[in-house]
DNA sequence: TAAACATATGAACAAATATTCATATGAAAA
DNA sequence: TTTTCATATGAATATTTGTTCATATGTTTA
C-alpha cells in the first residue's frame, strides 16, 4: 500500500518555519508600529515638518497649524513620549525641536514615496 | 508720546509667515500621514517584516501572523490600496509581495530608531 | 499680591479602525 | 456537476484615538 503526501491545502510548513525563525520579536514589531502610528496623524505631520525648519514654542505651532494650543500640547505629548520631539523652556514659554536625525529620514522616505506613487 | 511694541504675547509673525511659506501643501501633509498609518498596526508590520523575505500566499501569512485568513485578506487591501504590496494570482492562490523599495527603507528606518532609542 | 499669560492635563465626546462572523466568489478536485 | 478550498467582502462590535472644554500649574508683569 502507497502513501500520498496531501499537496492542497497543506501550508509550506518548511517555508513558514523558515520566515518564522527570520521575523523580528513581536516586542520590537509592537514598537515600530507604535512609533509609525505617531506619524500617522496630520497634525502631528505639520508639526513636525515645522519642526524641520526650526524650535519653535506651542503657541506659535497652534497658529502654523491652525490648531488650539491645547490639541497642541497633547499631540506634543505625543512626540515627546516617542522620543521624536526634545524641549527647553524659557520663562513660560516652552521651545520644542525635533530629538532626532532618524525623524527626517523616515518623513523624506514618506515624501518620497507619496510623490513619487 | 512714544509708543510701545508688546514684546510678550505676541506671536511671531514673521517667523510664523517663513515657515508658512516653507511647509508642504495640506494635501501632501494628509497623503504623508496616511501612508504612515498604514505602518502604524502591529499585524501589518508584521505582513511587511514577512514579505521582506519573500513572497507569501494570503494562507501562509495567516499562519506566520497568528491572525485569520479573513483578518489578514483586510490588511493585505489596506496594504494594496496605499501601493505598498502587489500580488498574482496562482489558480485559487493569491501571493502578495512588496510593491516599492520606500517600503524596505521606510521600514529599516523605524527599526533603527526603535532600537537605538 | 493680583492679574495676565503660556502651557499642561483630565474627562467627555465623536470619529476612526481592527477584528470577528457570516457569507460570497471563483477555482480546483472528486 | 457537486464539493472542497483559498480568498474576499460586508456588517456589526469593540477599542483606540483626536479634539474640545474646563481647569490647573507655574511664570511674568502690573
Amino acid at each position: 500500500m502507497d502513501f500520498e503526501i496531501a499537496e492542497q491545502n497543506v501550508v509550506d510548513f518548511e517555508k513558514i518555519n523558515k520566515i518564522k525563525k527570520i521575523l523580528p520579536q513581536d516586542e520590537l514589531i509592537f514598537e515600530m508600529a507604535e512609533l509609525f502610528k505617531v506619524f500617522g496623524d496630520s497634525t502631528r505631520m505639520k508639526i513636525i515638518s515645522a519642526l524641520l525648519e526650526e524650535e519653535l514654542c506651542v503657541g506659535d505651532i497652534a497658529v502654523l497649524t491652525n490648531s488650539t494650543p491645547s490639541a497642541i500640547s497633547h499631540q506634543l505629548r505625543v512626540l515627546k513620549q516617542a522620543k521624536l520631539v526634545k524641549y527647553r523652556k524659557e520663562g513660560k514659554i516652552v521651545y520644542y525641536s525635533l530629538d532626532d536625525e532618524h525623524v527626517r529620514q523616515i518623513y523624506e522616505k514618506g515624501r518620497e514615496h507619496v510623490e513619487e506613487v
